[in-house]
DNA sequence: GATATAGTTCAAATAATTTTGAACCATTTA
DNA sequence: TAAATGGTTCAAAATTATTTGAACTATATC
C-alpha cells in the first residue's frame, strides 16, 4: 500500500469538500461519534433532504474524506483520517 | 493577544480560500520564498491580470492566510502561518 | 506638470456549486 | 405481492464564485 503522489487537483477536491457548512457539520458529527453511521441518520440529524445528503456524501467520498461501505440497503460512513492527515495535519510537508 | 474562538464561517472562509488552483499556487510560491513579495510580482509569476490578482489577494487576506503591508505604492504579502496552523495543522483540536 | 506604475473598484459576463422534486432501483417487511 | 425504506439520478432553478475590461486613486519618476 504505497501512497501515491497528490496532485493540485486532489488538494482542491479536499479543500472544496471542506468548504461547506453542511459537510463540515457532517465531519464534526462523525468525528465526535467515531463509528460508522448511515447516510439516512446523518441526513436526519442535519435536517437535509436525502437528495442533498446524497450529493454531499458523494463530494466527501470523492475527496477521500469518508469511507463508505454498503450493508444491504444502507450505506455506512466513517471518516478517513489518513486523508485529513495528509492534506491538513501535514499540510506543509505535502505542499 | 488572546486567540478568539473560531466560528464555522471562519473555517469556511479558510477552506474556500484554499480551494482554488491559483491561490494554492500563490501559497506555494510564498511558502518556498519565505519572505514578503509584492502583489505585482506574484501576479506576473502566476500570469494573471492585476484585477484577478487583486481579487485573489482579498480572498486570502479575508481568510487570514496572508499578512499584507503596504509600502508606498505597493503591497507586500507574506503567509500567516498561525492561521494555517490553527485550521490545518491543528484541525482536530479546533474542530 | 506629464507620464508611468501599483493597485482597487465596479458592473457585466461566465462558470461552478448547491438545492429541489420527481422518477427511479434495490432491499426489507407485512 | 404490496408497501415501506434507504438511497441514487436527472434536469431545472437558484445561488455563488471568478474573470474581464474600463475607470479610478495614489505614488513615483521624468
Amino acid at each position: 500500500m504505497t501512497k501515491s503522489m497528490q496532485t493540485t487537483e486532489d488538494s482542491i477536491k479536499v479543500f472544496k469538500a471542506l468548504a461547506d457548512p453542511i459537510r463540515l457539520e457532517i465531519i464534526r458529527y462523525l468525528a465526535q461519534l467515531d463509528h460508522a453511521v448511515s447516510c439516512g441518520e446523518i441526513s436526519r440529524v442535519m435536517q437535509i433532504s436525502k437528495t442533498s445528503g446524497s450529493y454531499h456524501f458523494k463530494i466527501l467520498q470523492e475527496a477521500g474524506l469518508i469511507i463508505v461501505h454498503k450493508v444491504a440497503r444502507e450505506k455506512y460512513v466513517t471518516l478517513d483520517r489518513s486523508t485529513f492527515d495528509r492534506y491538513l495535519t501535514h499540510f506543509w510537508q505535502n505542499l
